[in-house]
DNA sequence: TGCCACGGTTAAGGCGGCGCTAAGACAGCC
DNA sequence: GGCTGTCTTAGCGCCGCCTTAACCGTGGCA
C-alpha cells in the first residue's frame, strides 16, 4: 500500500489524520514541523505528502518550495485557510491538490487516490526504458549504450536511473543528493560532480561534447537528447 | 496554449467559464450535453476537460465513466453539488479534481495548471509557455525563438521566465531585482539594465525596434507582443 | 537650446561553479 | 587479515558568468 507522510503540528488533527489513513490501510509516518517533514520526506520516500500550511517553524509555502527543490513527490495541502489567494499560491508552488478543513476521511482518501493515480500514470516507466542510444533495464539493473553493455556500480546505476526517470528536465545536484544519496542537507555537492564525471566517461561522452548528460551551469544537469530542434540541421 | 473542453448545459455558466478561460489564453471548445461532450472530446482531443455533473441527458458520473473508457484526458469536475459522497464518487470515477461552485477564475486556472503539470510528465508532451515567437520550457530550462534555440545563462533564463509570467504588464526594475535577483534593497539597477540588454540581443531584437521587450521610460519594461496602451503613436 | 536624468551598450575584472585527478576511507569477500 | 572495488573528500585549474564602471545617445524640461 502507498506510504503517506503527514506534516501537521496540531496533535489532535494529526492523530485523527493518521488514524483515518491507517484505517484505509495506508502506511503512514508523520512530522510536526516543516523542517522535520522535509527530512522525513527524503528519508522515508513516501508516495505522497499531506502538509498543513500553518506550521510553527516555517511558512507552509516555504515548506512546499523546499520540498519541491528536493523531490517530485506529490503533495496535498490540507489547511483551514480557504482564501482563494492562498489556494492559488499553494497550487502554483507545486501542490497537487488543496483541501480546506474540515473535510471527511472519504474525500481525503478519494483525493489521495486521484493524485496517486495521475502520478502513477506519469511515472510509469516501461521496462526496459529507452532514451536515445541508452537502454536501461531497471529490473536487471543493467544498461547498454549503442548496444554495448555499460558496467555500472550501484551508485552509478541509481544515479543514471533517476536521471532517466526525469529525462528532459533540469535536475539540481541538491535534488540528486536527496533522491539518490538520501541526504536532505547537502554540502557534499562535489560527490555528485565526481559521480557525474564517472558516468560521463562510462557513457562514452565528455562534458564539452555531451550527448545525453548536459550540464546547465548554475542550476544542475539535464539528461536526454537535445530538444528536437524544429529548424533541425539536415545531417 | 492548452486546449480545454467545457461540458456545461447552463448557457450563462458556460459562457462565463469560456470567457474566463479565453482571458487566460487557453484555447477552448464546448458542449451542452454529455453525449455531445463525449463526441467533442474524441474529435478535438483537448488537453483537459471541465465537466458539470448536472447535465440534461446523462448522469455526470456516467459521462465520466464513458470518457475514461475512450481517453485518459485529465478531467476537472466543476459543479454545485458539494456533498462529500458526490465528490468521492466523481474522483473514483476518474476525475482528477473536483471544484464546488462558485469558485474564482484564479483558482480554476491554478487547478488546471496543477493537473496539467502532473499530467505533462506522463505524456512527455511538453507544455511549454508560448508568447508570440517565443517558446519557453520551464522544466528543461530551454527557450526557442522562431523555432531556433536560444542559449541563455541561468540569470537570463530566470529573468525571461519572470517576464513571461508577467507578460503584458509593466514591470519595474526594482521588482525584477527583488523577484529575479532576490535582493529587496538594491540600488544596483544597472545590473538589470545590462541583463536586459543581453536578453534583447539573444532574442534578436534591439531597444529601438523591440518585438517583445518594450521599455517604458521612467517605469520599467513590458514583455509581450501587443501595445495595450493608447494607440497614440502614429505611424 | 542647454542641462540633466535615464537607459542602452560595451569592456574589464573577479568570483565561483564545474570537471577532473588523486589519495584516503571503508566495506565486502575470500 | 589482506585484497579488491567503491565511495568520499580535498585540491587544482579552467572558464563562464555576474558585476561594476564608464561612455554615449536620447528624451524631458525650463
Amino acid at each position: 500500500m502507498p506510504h503517506i507522510l503527514v506534516v501537521e503540528d496540531e496533535p489532535h488533527v494529526r492523530s485523527a489524520l493518521l488514524r483515518a489513513l491507517a484505517d484505509r490501510d495506508y502506511a503512514t509516518s508523520w512530522a510536526a514541523t516543516g523542517m522535520a517533514g522535509l527530512e522525513q520526506a527524503v528519508k522515508d520516500r513516501p508516495d505522497l505528502v499531506i502538509v498543513d500550511l500553518g506550521l510553527p517553524d516555517v511558512d507552509g509555502h516555504e515548506v512546499l518550495r523546499m520540498l519541491r527543490a528536493v523531490s517530485a513527490v506529490p503533495v496535498i495541502v490540507a489547511t483551514a485557510r480557504e482564501e482563494e489567494d492562498e489556494i492559488v499560491r499553494a497550487l502554483d508552488a507545486g501542490a497537487d491538490d488543496y483541501l480546506v478543513k474540515p473535510f471527511g476521511a472519504g474525500q481525503l482518501d478519494a483525493r489521495i487516490r486521484a493524485v496517486l493515480r495521475r502520478n502513477q500514470a506519469a511515472t510509469r516507466a516501461e521496462n526496459p526504458l529507452t532514451i536515445g542510444p541508452l537502454v536501461l533495464d531497471a529490473a536487471a539493473r543493467t544498461a547498454t549504450i549503442d548496444g554495448r553493455p555499460v558496467e555500472l556500480t550501484a551508485r552509478e546505476f541509481d544515479l543514471l536511473a533517476y536521471l532517466c526517470q526525469r529525462a528532459g528536465t533540469v535536475v539540481s545536484k541538491r535534488e540528486l543528493l536527496a533522491e539518490v544519496w538520501r541526504q536532505p542537507y547537502g554540502a557534499a555537492d562535489k560527490t555528485v560532480d565526481v559521480h557525474l564525471s564517472w558516468l560521463r566517461r562510462k557513457l562514452g561522452e565528455s562534458a564539452e561534447q555531451p550527448r545525453l548528460l548536459h550540464t546547465v551551469r548554475g542550476v544542475g544537469v539535464r539528461f536526454g537528447l537535445t530538444e528536437p530542434a524544429v529548424e533541425g540541421e539536415p545531417s
